[in-house]
RNA sequence: GGGAGCUUAGCUCAGCUGGUUCAGAGCACCUGCCUUACAAGCAGGGGGUCACUGGUUCGAACCCAGUAGCUCCCA
């Protein structure tokens, strides 16, 4: 049957991944092995495959499915969160598509559609993964809101909640008034921007005098409720005591005076808005000012800002600008650069907002829990790159309370009750919630409790991942959390540190006392040539599917890791992903080499013998290889092992391996050489395997004829006890050869004839046969006057003559030019040795091998000198 | 404003405790080849003042200080 030239992937691809599906290859259930666990990091249910996902999932798969050939029972679990905010955004899109608003359904109506929608359209990315090969346990599937994972969820915050680390208070939060709700700290993305600081007078009633404040907010004017200057600052002091007016509203005012504000900024007086920025609040609460919330939850104005009412911020910006002009009060106008607050989800400006919420208190928690930070310095937790741990550290050192509540409906509902005063029950359900407040406020009767209408933040409940997925808190001793828990590694982005790492750390420590993984490797960013980041927005982002489907998932997963070390940014470009299909089609064609040849039992003996010298050879290089990707996998280099891997198999698999065991054209190949050839190429398949999963399935099958049998469960290549073969000096010689055929446009085809000059003969004995192949020569002497062009290789002396070719002028001058190198450089060796400090502070083994080269080199120039004619 | 880090070939990056595995890899580039596995290929080749300046040292890409440029994180 003819083997198509070009290897093609889509087919083979879908092939084995329902082939492994079938024979439910992944599934891992605990038994004595050691066990090997990754949990991903739950993409968004919403989300589809981009870079970054493709990135981080082919280095887990990697990591899997190469702790499986290492003997491992390897479990990598898949899942999904819930995005609250990302999802019920959708959502409310659809319903308003339908023609339907989310106010007019009650909360269980929207869930029920949001659920509905969830079923259809979420998880894609799951879907997806397999297409990149993910070897998830399928079985184990996990959503943040099934009732399990939520129920884990309630309970924690319930227990947090009577541990005294969560409490509920008003606080200046992120509001972001697309999602029309609390964001924490984390979610907020600082953007510098081009703005407009307005220059406003504030004038003392029934006098001249004014004074100025500059503001890029002017739409907040309509909350002021104080002027605010520094008590040192003499320009001001005339003003102690006095009033003045805030325009538009004209509201009489106090100015105060407090050291907060700096004199050497703006105008050095601050107008003082308690309610929408959150130095304003905390002077405002020590002055005892008023705080008058001017805006909607949807950022228009409120009631309260008394004008423009229900008009958008920024159109209100424009007109209150305008208004203020005409009534004579505005200064100027200066374009200035500020950095603004964005929603991480909606990409709208943040609005400080006064509401009430819950949060964690961090400062507290971490100090019961001082592994959090410990672990991590001491290196119990390895980060990879090392570097983030300063990142980790200082973020800890300088942690802000965790606002947990959002202004949402998909989500866990917060498990707090409120009765009409105000006093608040946290329990499980309302049952023991009403259980707990009879008890504690002793009334039977009139009973009106109400659960908070927010739920909670999704990072509180991915944090908990790593033992919710195994059930660890419904059932602490079951056998899987015993089993998996602590996890090995988590593969994640360097902008999750904080989001995930950080608190997952902190939910292992508090609810398992132990860390939750062992190893953390940061993958860098997807960025594009130009160092911009791949997104939607920006439409940077190739469609990885259809990369896929172009260059096969096993190109795209080499071309995403050949140039991606830890911590490192990739910037993609399309001719990496290239780079692996043609490695793939390279990979493709050695394999047809070795199927096309015709098999016998019996040839000739100086065949078989130098192909035996070609197998150890081969055999040599593969050891060299497994010594350095074991280590290459121990530091997690991952894109160094796979280029290791490269070139063993381009290089001197295909390069110089098969060339030396090729029969001629239309010969057959020998037995032995042949069965030799499929374990040396089942060897490299298998190394190959982790990374590029499919087509290293395909070929191994083939080559093998297995039946049932995966590669994934064979065991990674070990080192062999085959004899160490140096050849070093020949290879060296080959490349002598054809260089000079090539520097002389000399045919392969013509024979080549050596003289080789050497006291160390068994450098290049042992392997004329192999030389005499490779570089077309028709014979090798040693020992004796040569003709031909010269060179050196080490110390040794080299002729190359080829058939019926006469050499055009001798070869003095490239003869002379090493001559010269070379006493340059015996130069320097000799001012070291001369050196009387060197001689003095230098170990000894360093003399020794500084005196070496003297001699090499001396006796390298006499054997060029006498070349010279 | 505070912190962390980076600068090595055209591009992306390796380079351990300072000393021939010290200037390296892949890609790109150039030259010659459609040599019956592969042109998604073969055989060769040329590219770097290791950001700059100074210091320590017998010796610096590597250690120290300063300068410039870039990136990220936090406020």
């Amino acid at each position: 049957m003819e083997i198509s030239s070009k290897y093609s992937a889509a087919d083979i691809e879908n092939f084995w991944y329902d082939k492994w599906l079938k024979n439910d290859l992944f599934r891992s259930v605990p038994d004595h092995r050691e066990p090997y666990t990754i949990v991903i990091p739950p993409p968004n249910v919403t989300g589809v495959l981009h870079m970054g996902h493709m990135l981080n999932n082919t280095i887990q798969d990697v990591l899997i499915r190469r702790a499986r050939m290492a003997g491992k029972n390897a479990c990598w679990v898949p899942g999904t969160d819930h995005a609250s905010i990302a999802t019920e955004a959708k959502v409310v899109n659809m319903l308003k598509e339908k023609g339907i608003e989310k106010k007019s359904l009650s909360r269980a109506e929207f869930l029920a559609y949001a659920m509905d929608w969830k079923e259809k359209y979420g998880g894609i990315i799951l879907e997806q993964l397999k297409k990149l090969g993910c070897s998830c346990d399928w079985h184990r599937t996990r959503f943040t809101m099934e009732p399990l994972l939520s129920e884990a969820v309630i309970n924690v915050f319930v227990d947090m909640y009577n541990k005294g680390l969560i409490y509920r208070g008003s606080r200046m939060v992120n509001w972001d008034p697309a999602g029309r709700t609390a964001l924490s700290d984390e979610e907020v993305i600082y953007k510098e921007v081009d703005s407009q600081l307005y220059y406003v007078k504030y004038c003392v009633p029934d006098s001249d005098e004014y004074i100025a404040v500059a503001t890029t907010r002017p739409e907040t004017i309509l909350g002021d409720t104080a002027v605010c200057v520094n008590p040192n600052d003499e320009r001001y002091k005339k003003f102690n005591g006095k009033n003045v007016i805030v325009p538009i509203v004209n509201r009489v005012v106090p100015v105060i005076f407090d050291e907060y504000v700096d004199i050497e900024f703006g105008t050095g007086a601050l107008k003082v808005t308690p309610a929408h920025d959150i130095n304003d609040y905390n002077i405002g609460l020590k002055h005892n000012l008023e705080v008058i919330d001017c805006f909607e939850e949807d950022g228009t104005m409120s009631k309260k800002a008394g004008f423009y009412i229900g008009e958008d911020r920024f159109k209100v910006r424009k007109k209150i600008a305008a208004d203020i002009d005409n009534a004579g009060l505005l200064i100027k106008i200066e374009n200035i650069k500020n950095k603004v607050g964005y929603s991480e989800r909606t990409d709208v400006v943040i609005e400080p907002r006064i509401s009430k919420q819950w949060f964690v208190e961090m400062k507290k928690f971490l100090d019961k829990n001082p592994q959090v930070l410990q672990s991590v310095l001491n290196d119990e937790i390895k980060f990879y790159p090392n570097s983030l741990k300063n990142t980790y550290r200082h973020w800890l050192e300088n942690i802000k309370d965790w606002c947990i509540s959002r202004q949402l409906w998909w989500g866990q509902q917060i498990p707090a009750w409120y009765d009409e005063d105000g006093n608040t029950v946290v329990a499980k359900n309302y049952e023991e919630a009403l259980e707990i407040y009879i008890k504690k406020t002793g009334k039977k009767e009139n009973i009106k409790l109400l659960q908070d209408e927010d739920v909670l933040d999704t990072w509180y409940s991915s944090w908990l991942w790593p033992i919710s997925v195994f059930n660890g808190f419904q059932n602490p001793d079951n056998p899987d959390i015993k089993y998996y828990y602590p996890t090995n590694d988590l593969v994640t982005a360097p902008e999750i540190i904080f989001f995930w790492v950080a608190r997952m750390v902190m939910a292992g420590y508090e609810y398992k006392n132990e860390k939750p993984f062992k190893n953390v490797y940061f993958t860098g960013i997807v960025r594009d040539k130009l160092r911009r980041k791949m997104s939607k927005s920006l439409g940077n982002s190739p469609d990885p599917l259809e990369l896929i489907a172009k260059y096969g998932a096993d190109g795209v997963r080499m071309g995403m890791l050949i140039c991606s070390p830890a911590g490192n940014d990739i910037l993609f470009d399309e001719s990496q992903v290239e780079q692996g299909r043609n490695f793939c089609n390279k990979i493709w064609n050695a394999y047809r080499l070795i199927m096309s040849w015709d098999i016998e039992e019996k040839i000739d003996d100086e065949n078989i013998s130098n192909n035996h010298l070609a197998f150890c050879y081969i055999e040599t290089k593969i050891n060299k290889a497994i010594i350095e990707t074991d280590d290459c996998f121990l530091k997690y280099k991952l894109s160094e092992a796979l280029m290791i891997i490269y070139k063993l198999i381009w290089d001197d698999f295909c390069s110089v391996y098969l060339e030396m065991i090729k029969p001629a054209f239309g010969k057959p190949i020998d037995k032995t050489t042949h069965e030799e050839c499929k374990l040396v190429f089942s060897k490299l398949l298998k190394l190959l395997h982790p990374f590029m999963p499919f087509i290293s399935e395909e070929i191994w099958q083939k080559i093998n004829n297995i039946n049932n049998e995966f590669i994934n469960n064979t065991a990674i290549p070990k080192i062999s006890e085959t004899e160490n073969i140096d050849m070093y000096e020949s290879m060296e010689l080959i490349s002598f050869i054809r260089n000079k055929r090539n520097e002389n446009n000399i045919s392969p085809k013509v024979k080549s004839f050596i003289t080789i000059n050497t006291i160390n003969t068994e450098n290049y004995k042992p392997f004329e046969g192999l030389i005499m192949k490779l570089a077309n020569t028709g014979s090798i002497a040693f020992n004796n006057s040569g003709k031909g062009i010269t060179g050196l290789i080490g110390k040794d002396e080299i002729f190359v003559e080829y058939e019926g070719w006469q050499p055009k002028q001798s070869n003095n001058e490239d003869i002379l030019k090493e001559i010269n190198y070379l006493k340059g450089f015996l130069q320097s060796i000799e001012s070291k040795l001369n050196n009387e400090k060197f001689m003095a502070n230098a170990k000894p083994e360093l003399i020794e091998r500084e005196k070496q080269k003297k001699a090499d080199t001396l006796s390298k120039i006499v054997t060029l000198e006498k070349q010279l004619n």
